[in-house]
DNA sequence: CGGAAGCTTGAAGTGCGTCAATAAGCGTGG
DNA sequence: CCACGCTTATTGACGCACTTCAAGCTTCCG
């Protein structure tokens, strides 16, 4: 029993909303309740909704990444946000009847499904939850403000380098870093669109933040070499994350 | 009475709430019952809150205009967002403690401050309400995601074209734009920062619209001549706004 | 009447995009 | 087991959308 729930779908989750504030054990049981049906899957390269359904379940995204995307007619993308483990593909269903972006997965990706009611269930005991999960889409709004600043007005370098101080920060709170290094199992292609670059442009960019030492990256694992010297890159602000318990 | 109701500063708050769902007459005097300060007043380019802050108060504009924006140490600035009357600055009060960006004033605003009790007590009388409010939370943040799009890539011209459309519908929302005309009492430069653009190049790109038929704007006002070919220069999808009663 | 704020224009520079080609890795099927 | 296609990463040459710098103009207001 309590080793099935510490595999549970639920931890990084957990994980996550502990960095917002103290949950207990019974805040622990309950989340985990919520994982009831299956586990799915789908591979990189597929989309878990698109712009337009409207879906009927919140997911639960339990391991690989997945992002938000928006498109125009003419074939352009923009990737307006990442979900790493532990984060709801789409909390706002509850509210909003039609998305109004696409999402999909950019590897493999595992996750579930919550029924609307179960939720609420949920919630209904759990007064601590719903605080601490509205923050988590509080904070996703902040980083999407933190992504207007860094397309609107960093430079290609400062841009990349904010991107993986954040996601340093994002995957270190849900234990997916080792030490200054995680596995960063996307394309550049995707960091290009996630950064309104073009994929030669990022490329150069990458080779550049290797030659100034602040990175090394092949085999999709990053190591971040220089985090002080990065974060200086970046202008590197962690307020808009929220974290505020260790 | 009645008359001071439609007079009140809740009034384009009711009107674009009502662009959501169905509000009563009891919903109306709900909300008008939250403005019991005096109106504050601010003048042009003052803050209202700066990044860092902890408000204790939610602010409701009534007139004016004013922005969020982030800057960086050196000074680039980029707004990411516009707060148009009857928009509230900063609901997130509520849940995080600390503001991760500023709140200025684009042009001289009028607007008054609630207390999160009195705020409290009305949205538990009026469960509508609280649905209405966090539909319009989740549509602010439909709208940033919209600008990701924009500035990551459409170009100059299709970016401020999108800007004006957008800028139209929610003008008209709160009943501030007659006909295809609406005052845009910001300058040129505050638009270059909306869009991530230098100021000259914001100026020839309007000059352009000009040329092209698009648009007028002079002394203030932006009427939009020719609608349909906004939009499509713009690529403009409505859906991100979920106004889904007229 | 002076000074600040905003708008406009010209000239020159550059960060990034586009186009195009190559090469490496990898699963799949004949 | 090799051949094929597909995805991803890389590099060079060239072009352009946008930036920067600079100046002059207007309007408004104290």
């Amino acid at each position: 029993m309590m080793a099935t729930m510490t595999d549970a779908g639920t931890e990084p989750l957990f994980r996550l909303l502990s960095r917002y504030m103290a949950l207990d054990h019974a805040d622990r049981v309950a989340l985990s309740a919520l994982e009831t049906g299956p586990i799915r899957k789908l591979n990189a390269r597929s989309d878990i909704a698109r712009e337009g359904e409207n879906p009927s379940v919140v997911r639960l995204l339990v391991s690989g990444w997945a992002c938000r995307y928006k498109d125009l007619p003419d074939g352009r993308r923009q990737i307006v946000g990442f979900f790493l483990p532990g984060d709801f593909c789409d909390l706002n269903v509850y509210i909003l009847s039609e998305l109004d972006h696409s999402i999909g997965a950019l590897t493999g990706v595992r996750f579930f499904e919550i029924e609307p009611e179960q939720f609420q269930e949920v919630i209904d005991q759990r007064p601590n939850l719903i605080r601490a999960l509205l923050w988590h889409e509080m904070v996703a709004s902040g980083i999407q403000r933190q992504w207007l600043l860094s397309i609107g007005q960093r430079s290609a370098l400062e841009r990349l380098a904010h991107l993986f101080v954040e996601l340093y920060y994002r995957l270190q709170a849900v234990g997916l870093a080792t030490g200054l290094t995680f596995e960063l199992p996307i394309t550049q292609n995707h960091l290009a669109e996630a950064n309104g670059l073009s994929p030669v442009h990022l490329n150069r960019t990458l080779q550049e933040m290797r030659r100034e030492g602040l990175i090394e990256l092949s085999d999709r694992q990053l190591k971040i070499v220089d985090l002080k010297h990065l974060k200086k890159v970046a202008m590197f602000n962690s307020n808009y994350l929220h974290f505020n318990r260790t």
